[in-house]
DNA sequence: GTCTATACTACGATAGAC
DNA sequence: GTCTATCGTAGTATAGAC
């Protein structure tokens, strides 16, 4: 038992530093130091540093997968929904992701995807049929139903837009606390960018659905 | 003169090093000897790894400078621009953005500038004195100006997520191919994705500008 | 100024003791 | 299973030849 939590620990650390330094300017001498442990334990658990990387993928796969289910899950039993309710879903899930890119608690998780969507190993295969396609398909889905559209391609589109608004809290967070003159993201903030973004979440998806009744 | 060629071409060699594999993951010796020189002209010339990391991200500044320049300068003789000018300026700037993060001639620049937008050093700050800074500021300016709003503060948040909807692009390239079922971003899909930013932009730019007048 | 040779450090992997 | 000791490799930095 003790030594599950040895191991959870130790992929935890891994994570902060695979996010912080990337896979190689990470050492596994440090990881191994950091989780009081030696280095070769890492060698025979994983095989090597390689093997450690990847399981820090599928442990993030997992956690997020944890943090998103609520309200990914609810998707499930959509016999028929209204794209009222629709659009509800679309801002939950929207707000989640807000709240896991911006929170501290969740920092070293989405680092280490965002250097896997920058430069992706194998790794992000992993992470992306984890979880994260499902959520985009399932965002797509959901951006149909409350605009009416039957362009899934279209609907891609505004979901790559939409996440992106998102992403740039985590991807450019130095660009977004220099512009908000601030030295760190607290909850006002977050609670100030995320109605924003709701905003502007209504107002492309209106414009989508006004599209399709008149395209003019 | 050669001596100058060379060393652009070792900047160049070094960015496309650093933007693929980070500050850690690169090499001096890979990096000198695909410039076709010696290690040790690196430490001559820029005391070593380090020095050569921020010449690099000088250079990079320089020359998206350079870039960037026709669409940024244009505001500088500003006395008095209407709202629809100062929207065409927005679009300006962000189909510029588009381009430059799509393309595959600056996606080492833009890799680059991604890795120290997550994880700053002390060249983040050289490229967002550079020219980040100015042309962010300036799409505050214009956006207060289309929509007619005195608050800065929104103003900044706007341009937070209109510049996301860009980022994305560049910073979940591997999210946005899977999405679009692509394997490399060509001409097509980059008019396209572009179209669909323009609209977007002017959803949100609209929406505050009607908010700004109807305030409920 | 530029390159060669070398010193020094740190890394990852492996073998073997316990 | 875990740790210690060690090996080979690769990195930066430096000194000195030219």
């Amino acid at each position: 038992m003790a030594r599950i939590m040895l191991q959870h620990r130790l992929l935890e650390i891994a994570i902060a530093e695979f996010a912080a330094k990337g896979l190689e300017g990470a050492s596994t001498r440090g990881i191994a130091a950091a989780a009081g442990t030696a280095m070769s334990s890492i060698t025979y658990h994983y095989g090597g540093k390689e093997g450690l990387y990847l399981a820090a993928a599928d442990y993030i796969a997992a956690q997020v997968c944890q943090e998103m289910a609520p309200v990914i899950d609810e998707i499930d039993l959509s016999g028929d929904i209204g794209a009222i309710e629709a659009r509800r879903r679309i801002h939950d899930i929207l707000l989640q992701m807000i709240d896991t890119m911006a929170s501290d608690r969740s920092e070293a998780w989405s680092l280490f995807i965002m250097r896997e969507q920058m430069a992706p190993t194998e790794a992000f295969d992993r992470i992306y049929g984890g979880l994260m396609g499902k959520m985009l398909e399932t965002l797509c889905e959901l951006v149909c139903i409350t605009t009416g559209l039957n362009d899934r391609d279209t609907a891609r589109i505004a979901v790559i837009t939409l996440t992106g608004q998102v992403l740039v809290l985590r991807a450019s967070r130095a660009t977004v606390l220099k512009l908000m003159k601030r030295d760190t993201m607290d909850a006002e903030a977050v609670a100030t960018l995320a109605s924003h973004i709701a905003a502007n979440t209504d107002a492309i998806l209106d414009r989508l659905s006004m599209e399709r009744q008149d395209p003019a």
